[in-house]
DNA sequence: TCTTAAAAAGAATTTTTTGTCCTTTAAAGA
DNA sequence: TCTTTAAAGGACAAAAAATTCTTTTTAAGA
């Protein structure tokens, strides 16, 4: 089980922070991403071609072609990706599964809850790529 | 999708906190708890039958059968449930799900989440169901 | 004792998610 | 122009999770 991002979320985050690290707009084929994260090829591809749709990374065909972040990291927020893959669905659903839960008809975690959503969400959404790079780099540093 | 928690185990948490706000060791028959939650039969017994394992819910065979606490309400925390079901795996993992995240190797929200997972953990074993009554009442009144 | 009702147990099915493969399209460079 | 390489896209396979069904066991009470 994965903690609260699907597993192609999962992927499709390091993929790109993968990227940030690097200089702009240079390429990286999937298979180099690939290794690097340790997992198959065409999964990190669907999910860098997912992101590709959505205005995330850029993408080249043919030989020298690849993925390359097609904003400047400043630009970009974990959250983009988040939306792009999962959505926002999790910040608006209740965490134990009530339907219906709101302020109105609160579960018994319902306030306590609000408030770690907003800080997962501020996690995700307060920094840029650019500000995350120097973390980024002492965990994928050895490319 | 769901938030943080296995379907089974919103389930499990939402007929337990069902469970809680009646009188002590009173049996509720899977098909009531059920009709409440709005949820399959199959699927809630199942359920009740996992925390009957683990000691949390005791159940009765037979005609006037059921299902009921078996520890007072001020001895079950929400996190006992969680153990029961989805295990406390997503306490331990990365939340990008990088492999080796750890204070020598963090990855880019490491430190941030650690807080929020502490918050998270905190909401499920600070109070015990005797301590959330009152609020699950307001959640679950109509039965 | 017999009938009925319920959980327990486990098998079977369905759905969702994850992962693989193959064909097409596009670009680079010889 | 031809060959090579890489993404795009679709179809498919495998695995996991969720859900349903069936049978067995147990207890209540007529």
């Amino acid at each position: 089980m994965t903690v609260i991002f699907s597993k192609q979320c999962e992927i499709a985050l390091q993929a790109v922070l993968f990227l940030s690290i690097k200089k702009d707009k240079i390429i990286y084929k999937a298979t180099d991403i690939s290794k690097e994260l340790k997992v198959p090829k065409e999964f990190v591809s669907k999910m860098l071609q997912k992101l590709t749709y959505s205005g995330i990374v850029g993408s080249k065909k043919g030989k020298k072609g690849g993925f390359y972040l097609a904003k400047r990291p400043s630009q970009i927020k974990l959250i983009d990706i988040v939306k792009a893959i999962d959505g926002l669905e999790i910040f608006n659903k209740c965490v134990l599964g009530f339907p219906g839960c709101s302020s109105e008809e609160p579960c018994p975690v319902h306030e306590t809850w609000g408030k770690i959503r907003e800080e997962t969400y501020e996690m995700l959404s307060k920094e840029s790529l650019e500000q995350l790079k120097e973390k980024t780099v002492s965990k994928l540093l050895k490319i």
